[in-house]
DNA sequence: TTGTAAGCGTTATCAC
DNA sequence: GTGATAACGCTTACAA
């Protein structure tokens, strides 16, 4: 079998209580035999069970992570990775390993989350999305179980420690941009309908409208649902409308590329005939012809600092919850044009 | 504290070993106490806990996943979200869970799969990417740790379980198909120098050439390594050349946005004057414009069989090394153009 | 068919 | 400063 604290503790003639104190740095320890167990534990090769240490502590050193249930392609979303980097980043500086966790439905992810919380695999969990309504984050509450949220929530939003753009802000300043470059008719296609960044990027366009005198038509609000065949049926819809759009604005650069993709094929030209803006910047954004215009989110922060706060609520439990607003900017390239 | 098997075996008045029998639907435990237990079992909300679980049994009931160290853009790539959905739902078909490893450098990768190997936190990992000369993969291998790597090992390729495309298969496929269009000059965008993904592609390509008895020139070869301005430098020095090449096959979608995007910048089109076919067949690669002729790899496959192999290995210690194949096909659209 | 008790590798609480 | 010893929650011989 693999080499234990009993091991090392008797090559370097302590007890093993010692050893263990070595290994937490206890500063009660002389460094003399501090020294000696670490050789024995350099000599024999020693390694910590994490298992056997969280049973003792109660505490594992991990956090889990929930996706969104995988029923669609959202999976092929490289918002995704790039989150996750940004929370492994900020787990690994603090040594802290990563669970993952999904499921095909919202009932699957809902059990898997459970699993993990009662089977004390983790120490606290981050959503990486956030939608009205959400299982699992009413089960987190009632469990009072440390979470962090990336987006924000619908309800409670103060009780429960949450990292965001401030995607009414963001909406709004799309919208101005768009204003500011002559454009009157501005049509809006949201992200799914549960889903509160949508909403909230939805709110600031309306505002941006507002403060321009500009009313709100509820026949240029595209909804994402209605758009999977590439979304032909829509936008021929909009495009046919007594006074068509003159820009648009999508709620994320995937779904640009695609519509993008089906205004082409209908014969249309971007920015000629339809400026486009969008969210998130993706590499890719860069790369699209013309290039996209889009609003920079700042993906890895998001993942970083959910995972810094969530560290926080572990280390410090009772502690407040806390709200992080990570700034966005507008990255003007070619699909917004001048009217 | 949360509810132990000994609070069940109170109420259901037996003994926990009994308790833990009915958990393991022990065949020996009558139908009778296993309803009361049951119910002691819901009444009180009982979950086990999977570390004193794994500390009894050596068994952890998880899998670790190791992806590239990411210390570039690399991350931002589609494919891993796709081969993790794979790999996910079998894990959960099986009731595993999933244990996630970064690092920003190989070195740091290798530190995170040993704590998660010797601190016993996974039964078996599966190794996301192959390269040449992996220091993970040789560790791993001294241990005999129970590994699968999704793509083809540089080294033992006989020793080592593992997961891949007929990759020198679908590299001849691409080049015969751009021959069969009547190309005759055709270049090659590399991946990374270490990745043998990528060379076996090239080998494939090179017997294409061979077989149609083209020869191989070594100037219609691209490094992505030196593409990192969108690749303006070397793909101007390839239209520059005396005779430049009149198709392109790319290592994969990815790449093939941001070369698209510089080729059309450059005042070439896509693919009346060049074209381009390439690996992986991600969503977007429907939606570019033209949309892309590229090899379908069937990603989510790549990452279910590598699971199932990887949970094969962990229940049958010493079993053989297994390699799967998992079929590509070539999807036809619109960037390969007869000559 | 079920109960008893030892053990998995740690940490924590007392002693000394 | 360091050493015994009892947890932590579960599994698994071995008994009965």
């Amino acid at each position: 079998m693999s080499v234990t604290i009993k091991d090392v503790a008797k090559l370097a003639k302590v007890a093993p209580s010692t050893v263990s104190r070595v290994i937490a740095n206890n500063p009660r320890i002389s460094e003399k035999t501090k020294n000696r167990v670490r050789e024995a534990m350099e000599s024999l090769g020693y390694h910590p069970n994490y298992n056997a240490r969280s049973l003792a502590n109660r505490s594992t050193q991990s956090i889990g992570l929930v996706m969104p249930s995988s029923v669609d392609k959202v999976f092929q979303n490289p918002f995704f990775p790039e989150v996750i980097r940004g929370i492994s980043t900020k787990a690994h500086e603090e040594d802290f390993a990563i669970y993952m966790s999904t499921g095909q439905s919202e009932q699957e992810s809902l059990e898997g989350v459970e699993r993990m919380l009662h089977g004390g695999r983790v120490d606290g969990v981050i959503i990486l999305y956030s939608s009205i309504d959400d299982k699992i984050m009413s089960f987190l509450q009632e469990e009072k179980f440390p979470f962090s949220v990336i987006g924000k929530p619908y309800n409670n939003v103060n009780q429960i420690t949450h990292v965001d753009n401030d995607n009414v802000q963001a909406g709004k300043d799309v919208t101005d941009y768009l204003i500011q470059l002559g454009h009157k008719r501005i049509a809006y296609v949201c992200g799914s309908l549960d889903s509160v960044v949508s909403m909230d990027r939805k709110l600031g366009y309306k505002k941006a409208l507002q403060d321009a005198n500009i009313s709100y038509q509820e026949e240029y609000i595209l909804k994402e649902e209605l758009l999977n065949d590439g979304g032909i049926k829509e936008i021929s819809r909009l495009m046919s409308l007594q006074s068509p759009p003159t820009a648009l604005i999508v709620k994320d650069d995937l779904l640009s590329f695609s519509i993008m993709g089906t205004i082409d094929k209908m014969g249309y030209s971007i920015p000629k005939d339809l400026s486009l803006v969008s969210f998130n910047n993706l590499m890719l954004s860069e790369f699209t012809r013309p290039p996209l215009t889009t609003v920079d989110i700042d993906i890895f922060n998001l993942g970083y600092h959910a995972a810094d706060c969530l560290l926080n609520l572990i280390k410090n439990p009772g502690q407040e919850a806390k709200q992080v607003i990570v700034p966005h900017r507008l990255v003007e390239r070619q699909t917004g044009q001048r009217i």
